[in-house]
DNA sequence: CTTGACCTTGTCACCGGCGTCAAGCTTTAC
DNA sequence: GTAAAGCTTGACGCCGGTGACAAGGTCAAG
């Protein structure tokens, strides 16, 4: 199939898979008059890079998984390289929820600080 | 005082205090040779400015703060836009945390998903 | 033949908060 | 005198993931 087709069937826009492929995640064979031209494991590929993005993993993060489907595997997570991602995904999504807390502790104290009695009273000035 | 001491004594660049005036967030006089001229209060609403973006503030958020120093008051966050913003910034805080527990429980179903045991048994590949 | 849908590459723009040159002036210290 | 700081404006770069052009080539339907 072509560009658009693949597009539609993943949802995502033509801009985004030439992006993918430049960036190294996608690969595309040519037609005589130089249109990509992708088949069905693309469609997966797409959607697991989607599925990942959809849940905050960069392209960069994404790539292992890409290499693990492409490897055959059925599973884009199944790699020891796609399980570190993971891990340091879990650790970051932990650390920045931390961060986080803490700084909403300091908005909440600055805030009573300048203006005591507002957090309370939400009409007052 | 000139800019470099400003930028000292309250340990920010001159590059950023520069890119303060460039948004309007602070003001100075020049002195003959054209170099900008602070004065105290400038050191108060630099460091508030400071205080508020190390907390995840961006500048615009400190924008009523400055004027409601400008304007006399002792404390920035005593005025009504100023409380409008903490109020802001904790919901937007909170919106942020709550997306981030989302994500989170996402993300690790997605990895029992994929490699089921790997969450426990952190040695496995 | 023409229109219109689809494809190509290439480039600029965005967002925030600066860092980091560049090229030149002023002032200070020795 | 001269070198080192310190000051000025101006402009590009960064980071990620596209959106939105521009200026064309290709192909099927009418
Ligand atoms: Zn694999
Ligand atoms: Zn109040
Ligand atoms: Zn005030
Ligand atoms: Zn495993």
């Amino acid at each position: 199939m072509r560009i658009g087709e693949l597009a539609r069937r993943v949802g995502v826009s033509t801009r985004a898979l030439r992006y993918y492929e430049q960036r190294g995640l996608i690969r595309s064979r040519r037609s005589a008059n130089g249109y990509r031209e992708y088949d069905e494991s693309d469609v997966r590929i797409v959607t697991e890079i989607r599925e990942l993005m959809s849940v905050g993993f960069t392209l960069e993060d994404a790539r292992p998984f890409v290499d693990c489907l492409r490897s055959g595997h059925p599973s884009g997570g199944s790699c020891p390289e796609s399980v570190a991602v993971y891990r340091r995904k879990l650790a970051e999504i932990d650390r920045e929820i931390r961060d986080l807390l803490a700084r909403r502790s300091e908005v909440a104290a600055q805030f009573a600080d300048a203006c005591p009695g507002c957090l309370l009273r939400r009409g007052e000035s």
